[in-house]
RNA sequence: GCGCCGGUAGCUCAAUUGGCAGAGCAUUUGACUCUUAAUCAACAGGUUCCGGGUUCAAGUCCCGGCCGGCGCACCA
């Protein structure tokens, strides 16, 4: 059957509600509109036939009379899903509900499957993950949350352009995984007879780029890491990477705390929300406590990265935490704070002065060249960001990275690489720089108070059907 | 990867101790000139996720597999 290859509408009915609300039951508005949508509920009495009809802007009645609209009886006829354009007179019916009254109409698409239950939408995971199409149409919560993320990467790149960031794009293909702590994925590039591994971080690129004189640059973009799934894990996310020029990590946790609340009040309007059914605060200033500061407030101990290893490596095995010969007392004083303080972070707060052992990248603090002038931002329990001062010391670096060798050596999978051209860069010069990385999923599901990473994804990765 | 839970009509869900597999919505047919999840009547709709097993008898019990949810692990 051959369907319209165009329709020419010129209103929407969000606005249709909003202009024509002077109008009274039974009234005729005179005026005539073309509008176009999907039909989503249809409801037929003898010669008259009613059908909401939903649009991107909202949902508006159709109402057909026999002898008035053409082809009344197919118009009857049609499915729940079909997608029309119709034109007609603005009425409000005797019943009060405003809808266009139909003269001539055309069914652009016939919806040759259900798209679940009218009123309890579709609630299977697998249907609803797999042809986010239907539960689009059936699910207005998921309508909402993945309409509030766009809102969101749409805020984000607005107030970074406006703070006088360059946008740009950095590999995605990479011969070395670096930038991050993460097993990557791996695949082949045929002409070039070489592995290569999609990135899991833009990081390093990005502080090349500020190397070459571009000051304050950011990429939103996606990044893979071959891990487990969960509610708060995709393998493919989008990170937010952002470094300028001449801050060092205390300028940038006030523009971070500025960003995301900024976002917020950009799409929700305010910096104070439920998430969860708890009352979740984003509002400026946030607090910025030392990693050292809370573990040992929590623990009731004054703790540091000075403490003896074997007395963090005690604390971590009285909760339950296997320790690794491998740790320093730095990365045990980080695995501590994980345990016993994040949990208990809810509103929007900044951890500051990391260990250097955990930090391969980070500038070392000038007070204690243990730590680094690195933050971490948390909000309801989850780690928001991370940023710091970058490392722009080309031997520094270098010695981080064989530091970071020796793990892999020791068979930690995830260990950074040495990456020579890295090193060649910061040998250019990199001046003091900050940089950001902001998990925008983790923020989409804040915004969109949603539990699962995947219900702000709109197609999440999923293991393919077998069988 | 490990543990717990789940998978029944297109969708949402029932099915007692192991005893004829059901309802609402959607689809199809009919009635109805102001409906709002319209209503009413009727028809049709099934590999109970897949493969084995126990049993006179399996949606239900056992074993294996697939997919998903949650927790753990890993991480952001």
């Amino acid at each position: 059957m051959t369907t319209p290859y165009k329709f020419a509408h010129d209103a929407f009915a969000a606005a249709l509600q909003q202009t024509y609300s002077f109008l009274t039951d039974g009234e005729e508005s005179g005026q005539s509109v073309r509008v176009a949508g999907r039909i989503i509920l249809l409801r037929r009495q003898g010669k008259l036939a009613f059908a909401t009809m939903r649009d991107s802007s909202g949902e508006i009645q159709l109402f057909a009379l026999n002898g008035v609209a053409e082809n009344f009886e197919e118009f009857s006829k049609l499915h729940l899903g079909d997608w029309v354009g119709v034109a007609g007179e603005v009425v409000r019916t005797k019943r009060g509900e405003l809808s266009v009254k139909v003269a001539s109409w055309e069914r652009l698409a016939e919806a040759l499957h259900n798209f679940g239950d009218k009123w309890a939408g579709i609630a299977d995971f697998d249907l609803r993950y797999r042809h986010r199409e239907a539960d689009l149409w059936a699910n207005e919560t998921t309508r909402r949350s993945l309409q509030r993320r766009s809102e969101m990467v749409r805020s984000v790149r607005e107030r970074c352009w406006a703070a006088g960031f360059m946008e740009v794009e950095t590999p995605i293909l990479n011969a070395i995984p670096t930038g991050a702590v993460a097993r990557p994925f791996v695949t082949h590039f045929n002409a070039l007879d070489s592995d290569f591994y999609l990135r899991i971080a833009p990081e390093l690129w990005l502080k090349r780029l500020v190397v070459g004189g571009f000051e304050r640059v950011f990429e939103v973009g996606r990044v893979f890491r071959n891990e487990g799934v969960s509610p708060r894990h995709n393998p493919e996310f989008t990170m937010l990477e952002l470094y300028a020029a001449y801050w060092n990590y205390e300028d940038m946790m006030s523009f971070t705390e500025e960003l995301v609340a900024g976002v917020a009040m950009d799409v929700l309007g305010t910096t104070e929300f439920e998430y969860q059914g708890r009352q979740l605060s984003l509002t400026t200033p946030w607090a910025r406590r030392s990693m050292a500061e809370l573990t040992s407030e929590a623990l009731g101990d004054d703790l540091s990265v000075h403490t003896p290893r074997a007395v963090l490596v005690e604390l971590l095995l009285e909760r339950g935490v296997e320790v690794h010969a491998s740790w320093g007392p730095g990365r045990c004083l980080a695995e501590l704070f994980e345990v016993s303080c994040e949990p208990s972070l809810w509103d929007a707060i900044f951890v500051t002065e990391y260990p250097v052992e955990v930090s391969p990248l980070s500038r070392r603090h000038p007070r204690d060249p243990e730590l680094t002038e690195r933050f971490e931002s948390y909000a309801a329990t989850r780690e928001l960001s991370n940023g710091f001062s970058e490392l722009n010391d080309p031997v520094d670096q270098r010695s981080r990275f064989e530091e970071q060798a020796r793990l892999g050596a020791a068979g930690d999978d995830e260990a950074m690489r040495i990456d020579e051209d890295y090193i060649k860069a910061l040998e250019w010069g990199l001046p003091p720089t900050a940089g950001l990385g902001v998990g925008m999923d983790r923020l989409a599901m804040l915004i969109a108070d949603e539990a699962n990473i995947r219900e702000v994804i709109a197609f999440p990765t999923l293991k393919p059907l077998r069988d």
